[in-house]
DNA sequence: AGATCGCCCTGCTTGC
DNA sequence: TGCAAGCAGGGCGATC
């Protein structure tokens, strides 16, 4: 499933490949790919027509293509399965293609939005003053955004009476990061997913936040090398590719550090991965 | 009002 | 073998 690195390669893509078109034409082939446009797939694609998109943007695992001269933004996410590929004309129709979206330019390619699980879709809307779509103005910044507040983050990381793990998801905190990069990030910080956040000092924050990078920036360079095709992302997922994880998805494997298997607990309608030598859980009442 | 839960969705995997 | 349940998971609306 494409996490932030995933998304900005995705991006980089799109500025590559669909930044300065003039949009001709659009199909929308499934509702649900549409269903944050409250006026339906219609009035989505009506109102594209004769736009040119602007340089893409990017805030977490939210992407937007900004319409120019507009104050208006497509606005993206990929879900769990989506995909953005810049494909030609001619290319046959994948299987989950939802949406279409044709050029008015001579270049052959057209930007299709693919996604099996539709849990994903594309929506316009209207710019804040910061231009962020105003759907979204909720959401931080993420950790590879040069304004994130590191200050910030760690007093409303103090004030919440909350666990580290449910912190690192809550996108109004910090945005971008999802299961994978949380308990991987837990994983280096060795914090149990159940660390009570009120107990982090600053330099453990810092430290956390700092492997949160670590993380994503180690897939993005992986991410990165693997799109200079047609494709916007070839296949959705190719920032874990070459990735060696450490805890994620790694049930009863040794840990890298200490040997001890890692275990899985349910947390949260998902899973949690973690050493439980390496991640010591917290004294209850702590 | 902040924290938590359930739902959306499909295809692959697991188990009886 | 076939069917059903489990699992993956971000985000949002409902609920407590």
């Amino acid at each position: 499933m494409p996490e932030l690195p995933e998304v900005e390669v995705v991006r980089r893509g799109l500025e590559r490949w669909v930044a300065g078109r003039r949009i001709a034409d659009v199909e929308v082939l499934h509702p649900r790919a549409v269903r944050r446009h409250p006026a339906g797939g219609a009035d989505f694609g009506a109102r594209l027509v004769g736009e040119t998109l602007g340089v893409p943007q990017r805030r977490g695992k939210y992407l937007w293509l900004p319409l120019e001269g507009r104050g208006l933004s497509v606005l993206g996410h990929l879900g769990m399965s989506g995909q953005l590929l810049v494909q030609p004309e001619r290319a046959p129709a994948e299987k989950h293609l939802r949406i279409r979206i044709r050029f008015d330019d001579a270049a052959g390619t057209e930007l299709r939005f693919v996604d099996q699980r539709t849990f994903g879709g594309l929506s316009l809307h209207e710019n804040t003053p910061d231009g962020l779509p105003d759907v979204i103005a909720h959401i931080a910044r993420d950790p590879l955004d040069p304004l994130f507040d590191e200050t910030a983050y760690h007093l409303a990381l103090r004030a919440k009476r909350s666990t580290v793990k449910r912190a690192l998801l809550d996108q109004s905190l910090i945005s971008g990061v999802g299961n994978i990069y949380a308990d991987e990030a837990l994983w280096r910080a060795r914090l149990h997913y159940e660390r009570p956040t009120a107990t982090l000092t600053r330099p453990r924050s810092a430290e956390l936040l700092g492997h949160v990078r670590d993380v994503m920036n180690a897939a993005l360079a992986v991410g990165g090398t693997s799109f200079d095709s047609l494709y916007v992302n070839v296949n959705g997922e190719s920032g874990y590719f070459d990735r060696s994880l450490d805890a994620y998805g790694r049930e009863d494997e040794p840990c890298h550090r200490c040997g001890t298997p890692i275990r899985r607990r349910p947390w949260m309608n998902r899973s949690s991965y973690f050493c439980p030598r390496c991640q010591r859980a917290p004294r209850p009442g702590a």
